[in-house]
DNA sequence: GCCGTTTTCGGCCCGACTGTTTTCAGTCG
């Protein structure tokens, strides 16, 4: 698919046309064609080849035609055009923060700065102080802007953004016990990394609060300090804004500041509409606030009920709510069992009864033991002989004890050649087969996850895209043909639930259950505290719009188990054919 | 450049904060 290649193309014209100083409504234009494409769930080919492109909202004749372009030729001639007027170092400009479009144009124009190096060396060499506009504490806001470049290139994967924003939200009510807190922003829906940390505080004495704030231990830079906002800096880098707002506001700020920006302006155009408007302190018919307090009252005044942050992306939520359909999304108490975690007989923890007792206490009924296989010899991997030794060690564990019941499995890596780590016979005594690519990521995955899916030991794919979040990319995979590959199979993806993976994402987590595919949230733990990652993971499957009903593991023991003796049963010759992709 | 309960032209979300300004531009979310 080259949906993401296309939209990649418009916002950076986007990005483009705003140091060009081209008019904002065609710059949000373009933008909004790149998000348009980016979150298509259909391939742009297919709709291109259909004549159905312009059907998409946000791109119209003038994008359409440069999809098309692009799609014959590889290129768009006008972002060609814009490339050569803008020198393409300004790009990388723009992430500098605190520093804009028009400050851009302005050192490109004025000291031919190019890059974010030229930028260093002019504002080394003191050239910045003779343009209009640029004080003391400008160049200094830039200096900082570049360290902070280098020091945290990028946004923070939500599990780490999500233990300091705990950590904060628990001294601040240490500093003001009775101030009422929430995460919003991208935290708040679950986005798989989160840019900067929104805080919403709801108090009759926001200076204090915001006073309280900036003095945290925690703080390592004050970045502004108003009367109703202030931004810090902590430790690792990561930005924090609070806001503080009246106890009649909170919902209405809860709701602006939790987005997403896409979410707000489509609620905000149906806001006046119906002849009201919408701000971080209420809805208001004229002067008078007809909600405020409570995000539900503020979703009802517009006609709607609530709609869960997860699902605030303008992905058709909004539709979906009017018409009464919203789903009800899986949540952390609907999970009854972790189906991929790791002992102390590979590279976890914890023993047998240790993990045990950590599902038991967040209330699980089952749980799968998947222990590397013999490849994965750099994670402890067991031989054919240890796992056998292992299977009557679950065995024996489910005889003594019926509080919990313990699957007994592996974790076997997929080959080059798409085969399963252990002789056939061994893996079909296995309870529960977790197939996974741990190694040669470029050799034809997606042939080989195939095959993996078709054995008949096979229960789950593990991590399917391999991609470790800020560290390394997804390898390439042909995911219709992978989910289309499940389905036929009747066999089951993960969503793995650990913040470094979170794989499937939201978008492909939702795909698959189109297609058909059972869908399982797991940890794929190794330490007790890894268990508490399932929630990240339920974020995603939230995101996916996922009901309980559609995750696996959502289902007591013996819906599961029924489903598992049939899948297994399940002879070959009598699977649907996979239609060849 | 897109789009339509404002419908083929004329809007397009809106407020807070900072810094360099004396009334506002730029940036951010």
């Amino acid at each position: 698919m080259k949906n993401r290649l296309v939209a990649d193309i418009f916002e950076q014209m986007a990005e483009l046309m705003e140091i060009q100083g081209e008019s904002g409504f065609r710059v949000n234009a373009y933008r909004r064609a790149a998000r348009a494409l980016d979150s298509l769930q259909e391939d742009v080919e297919v709709l291109r080849r259909e004549g159905r492109l312009t059907d998409v909202p946000g791109i119209g004749e003038s994008t359409a035609q440069k999809v098309g372009e692009f799609l014959d030729t590889g290129r768009v001639a006008r972002h060609q055009e814009l490339l050569k007027k803008v020198p393409a170092g300004l790009l990388e400009l723009l992430q500098v923060p605190g520093l804009g479009p028009k400050s851009a144009a302005l050192l490109y124009r004025e000291l031919k700065v190019r890059s974010v190096d030229d930028l260093r060396q002019a504002i080394e060499a003191g050239r910045l102080a003779d343009l209009p506009g640029m004080g003391e504490k400008k160049i200094e806001n830039l200096r900082k802007g570049l360290e902070f470049r280098e020091r945290a290139a990028g946004r923070t994967p939500l599990g780490l953004a999500d233990a300091v924003v705990t950590e904060l939200m628990a001294a601040l009510r240490r500093a003001v016990p009775k101030v009422i807190l929430s995460p919003a922003g991208s935290l708040r829906r679950m986005r798989e990394t989160v840019g900067d940390l929104d805080l919403l505080a709801a108090t009759t004495r926001p200076a204090d609060v915001l006073q309280a704030f900036v003095e945290l231990p925690q703080v390592a830079e004050v970045l502004a300090h108003g009367d109703t906002k202030a931004s810090v800096r902590v430790e690792h880098g990561l930005q924090v804004d609070l806001r503080a707002v009246a106890p009649e506001s909170y919902g209405a700020a809860l709701q602006y500041f939790t987005g997403s920006k896409d979410h707000n302006v489509r609620l905000r155009d149906r806001a006046k509409r119906m002849g009201l408007k919408i701000n971080e302190y209420g809805v208001y018919r004229g002067e008078k606030r007809v909600a405020g307090a409570t995000e539900e009252e503020c979703y009802r005044a517009l006609g709607l009920p609530w709609i869960p942050p997860e699902m605030r992306e303008d992905r058709g939520e909004i539709d979906l709510a009017e018409a009464g359909k919203l789903p009800r999304l899986v949540e952390l108490g609907d999970i009854r069992a972790d189906l991929h975690c790791h002992t102390r007989a590979s590279d976890g923890d914890l023993t047998l009864e240790q993990l045990a007792d950590e599902a038991l206490k967040r209330g699980y009924r089952y749980a799968a033991v998947t222990d590397h296989s013999v490849s994965a010899g750099y994670a402890g991997g067991l031989s054919a002989e240890r796992l056998k030794v292992h299977l009557q060690a679950v065995h024996a564990f489910n005889q003594k004890q019926s509080k919990i019941r313990l699957l007994a499995g592996t974790e076997s890596d997929i080959r080059t050649d798409g085969g399963l780590d252990y002789p056939d016979e061994l893996l079909l005594q296995l309870d529960w087969v977790v197939v996974s690519i741990h190694s040669a990521f470029g050799r034809d995955p997606t042939g080989r996850m195939v095959k993996a899916l078709q054995h008949p030991a096979t229960c789950m794919l593990g991590h399917p895209s391999g991609r470790l979040i800020g560290q390394r990319d997804a390898y390439e995979v042909d995911w219709e043909a992978l989910f289309k590959a499940a389905a036929a199979a009747g066999k089951a993806i993960e969503i793995n639930a650990h913040w470094r993976r979170l794989d499937l994402d939201d978008l492909r987590a939702r795909r698959a259950r189109d297609l058909g595919v059972e869908v399982a949230i797991c940890t794929d733990m190794h330490r007790a505290d890894e268990f508490d990652n399932m929630r990240f993971g339920v974020g995603v499957a939230r995101r996916a719009w996922l009901t309980a009903a559609d995750v696996l593991n959502a289902r007591p023991w013996e819906a599961f188990e029924k489903w598992r003796t049939a899948m297994r049963a399940k002879p070959a010759a009598r699977r649907k054919p996979r239609r060849k992709t």
